[in-house]
RNA sequence: GCCCACGUAGCGCAGGGGUAGCGCACCUCUUUGGUAAAGAGGAGGUCAUGGGUCCGAAUCCCAUCGUGGGCUCCA
């Protein structure tokens, strides 16, 4: 690679940066062993074994050790080593040695900038002096090859970019990604809390939350009932021979609570809903004209999760799958794959989501069900991707041993990838539980399984949604629609009248009557992010008109009530009711 | 689960071996004010929980619970 053009390349910056940076915990910390040092999305790490903790003051003085590295721009020097001389100069390393040991290649190379050698294939930038612009971000522990048996090594991440200009913008990025926390929302707009008496990952949805979460849930029942799709509603606990039955007990006991004594036999809360769908499925014998059947629940399950992992509304204990299980005939799996990603498509939209990132899982090397069964399956979502021209990645192996399946991530306003769609063949649940239904032949045969969720699960959308809108709601999703603000006492009577027209029309209002001055109303009704503020004095009054307000574009100036109306009509789609 | 950090009034934070402080919110009073914060007064905390060290602990130590940044694992 030509230097002048590497010196410009993002990863050869960072990976020439956490060089410098494992130089300079070296000069400060001498026999520190250095691991791996690669460079990342928006930045790069080092991981260091060191019996101490480093402490945030060691982080500012390595940057500071860093910048005089920089600063002295010595050349890096590239050189090519037999085995036996890598494993002489990295003696002193036990995890380079690993590393150096596993190699095929008898010839490796090192980069070397005043004294300070690390393993590595480079390319780097000329001198220490082109790192660019880095800032040192956090400490964190990480197994040593993410392998959990191993030693736990720290592990600084850092960003670098080409200038100044550069990192104060992703600078910037960060802190406008804080802004938009789903947990930091979530308490200033009144929406959800977690509790430590009750427990860790456990969501209590407070009534503006709840509210939103009944007009998602609303719009997914309509869509489902309209998309062919018929709902059912299951128990939260069964006993534990269902989940032995199903194989969760085998597979998924790990992520299960443990069973509660009832009447002296077990019973487990489930952690996922397909076995109920399933015993619907059996409660009768099927024809071929049936299928396919599309049984739709907002089914809520909890799992045992780790302590550790859980994060706000995104990883939690107890949530509600928008969950559904497809059963048709083989010759149906093609046009209902497809039919599945054109709802996905349709519903992710609704709420914002209009880019990507699609992945196909095919077959790890344990699985159930047979080999054709699997290339058909497999055969069956790629064609579907295709058809509906959705780039994907395709991920060798990576389907669960149950079947393949297409994985759909949604980027947010700000470029952040989001686990939500999920669209699963299942070749072991309608084994276990051998489900059949009579063909033209008069014989029993096997159906398909499809799993899907869309949102993947409420809780989790949420916080994306929150996230993905930095709280400002569309007027369709937003708790409070329009926030009446009379100026002085002597105009609640109009503000209520107003409030009560509009309520008749399905709108969401309120009407803000506290002993404050406008300004300070405006300010409170922004700050909750209310789509419209209806400002009413003694000229409204007088008019018969209001004021408006808009969240995003501040003074709309006065309205009469139907225009303003027939305004929040248009943008909502015309999803008014029709004046009684 | 593992590593590190943190836990002080509803929220955001300061303090730190000698018996707690700020801003906002809350309550009361004055003010009826026109597009992002009117003024005054008041109330509110066994400093996460349990144990230990000390004449004395919110402060130091240990454990537990919770939160955060990561790792491992996933809707």
């Amino acid at each position: 690679m030509d230097v002048s053009d590497s010196d410009n390349n993002l990863d050869v910056i960072r990976h020439s940066a956490a060089h410098v940076m494992a130089h300079a915990v070296q000069n400060l910390f001498p026999g520190v062993k250095i691991a791996i040092g690669p460079p990342i999305e928006d930045g790069f790490y080092y991981d260091f074994d060191k019996p101490e903790p480093f402490t945030p003051d060691d982080l500012e003085r390595i940057e500071e050790e860093m910048a005089k590295i920089k600063a002295a721009d010595t050349p890096f020097v590239r050189r090519e080593v037999t085995r036996a001389e890598a494993e002489k100069t990295f003696g002193d390393q036990p995890y380079k040695l690993e590393l150096i040991r596993e190699i095929p290649e008898e010839v490796s190379t090192v980069y070397e900038e005043d004294g300070f050698v690390d393993w590595c294939r480079g390319p780097h930038v000329e001198s220490t002096g082109k790192i660019g612009a880095f800032k040192l971000l956090s400490i964190a522990g990480a197994y040593w090859r993410g392998d959990e048996r191993n030693p736990m090594l720290q592990r600084i991440y850092a960003t670098a970019w080409p200038t100044e200009e550069d990192l104060a913008a992703y600078l910037k990025r960060l802190e406008e990604a804080e802004r938009r926390d789903h947990r930091r929302l979530g308490k200033e707009l009144d929406l959800f809390s977690f509790h430590e008496e009750a427990g860790p990952g456990l969501v209590f949805w407070h009534p503006k939350g709840a509210l939103i979460r009944k007009i998602i849930e609303d719009y997914w029942r309509d869509e489902h009932l309209k998309g062919g799709y018929e709902l059912v509603q299951t128990p939260h606990i069964a006993r534990q021979d269902l989940w032995a039955m199903s194989g969760h007990l085998d597979f998924f006991s790990e992520n299960m609570y443990s069973p509660m004594e009832v009447e002296g036999s077990p019973y487990l809360i489930k952690p996922m809903n397909c076995p109920f769908h399933l015993l619907i499925y059996k409660n009768t014998v099927r024809s071929y004209r049936e299928l396919p059947i599309r049984w739709a629940e907002l089914g809520t399950v909890y799992r045992y999760e780790r302590s550790g992992v859980l994060h706000g509304l995104i990883r939690v204990r107890g949530f509600t799958q928008d969950d559904a299980h497809i059963i048709c005939r083989p010759d149906q799996l093609d046009s209902e794959i497809v039919r599945v990603l054109d709802f996905v498509i349709k519903i992710l939209s609704r709420f914002g989501f209009n880019e990507y990132a699609v992945y196909l899982s095919t077959r790890p090397e344990k699985y159930v069900g047979t080999y054709e069964g699997w290339e058909k399956a497999t055969d069956a979502l790629r064609a579907a991707l295709e058809a509906k021209g959705l780039a994907y990645e395709v991920d060798e192996g990576g389907g669960a041993f149950y079947g393949p399946k297409i994985d759909v991530k949604i980027k947010d306003a700000i470029g952040r990838e989001h686990q939500c769609s999920t669209i699963q063949v299942d070749f072991n649940e309608p084994e276990r539980f051998d489900i059949t239904y009579i063909a033209e032949d008069g014989k029993a045969h096997r159906p398909i399984m499809i799993h899907r969720a869309l949102l993947g699960s409420l809780e989790r959308f949420f916080g994306i949604l929150i996230e993905h809108y930095a709280g400002a709601f569309p007027l369709w999703l937003a708790p409070v629609q329009v926030v009446l603000l009379p100026i002085a006492d002597r105009h609640h009577e109009y503000a209520e009248s107003v409030a009560g027209e509009l309520r008749s029309k399905g709108l969401r209002v309120t009407v803000d009557t506290r002993n404050e001055k406008t300004g300070f109303k405006i300010r409170e009704a922004q700050v909750q992010k209310i789509p419209y503020m209806l400002i009413v004095g003694d000229r409204e009054v007088e008019q018969k008109t209001v004021s408006v307000r808009s969240r995003n574009r501040g003074d709309l100036g006065a309205q009469s009530l139907g225009e303003f109306i027939a305004y929040l009509g248009a943008e909502l789609g015309g999803d008014l009711k029709t004046a009684d």
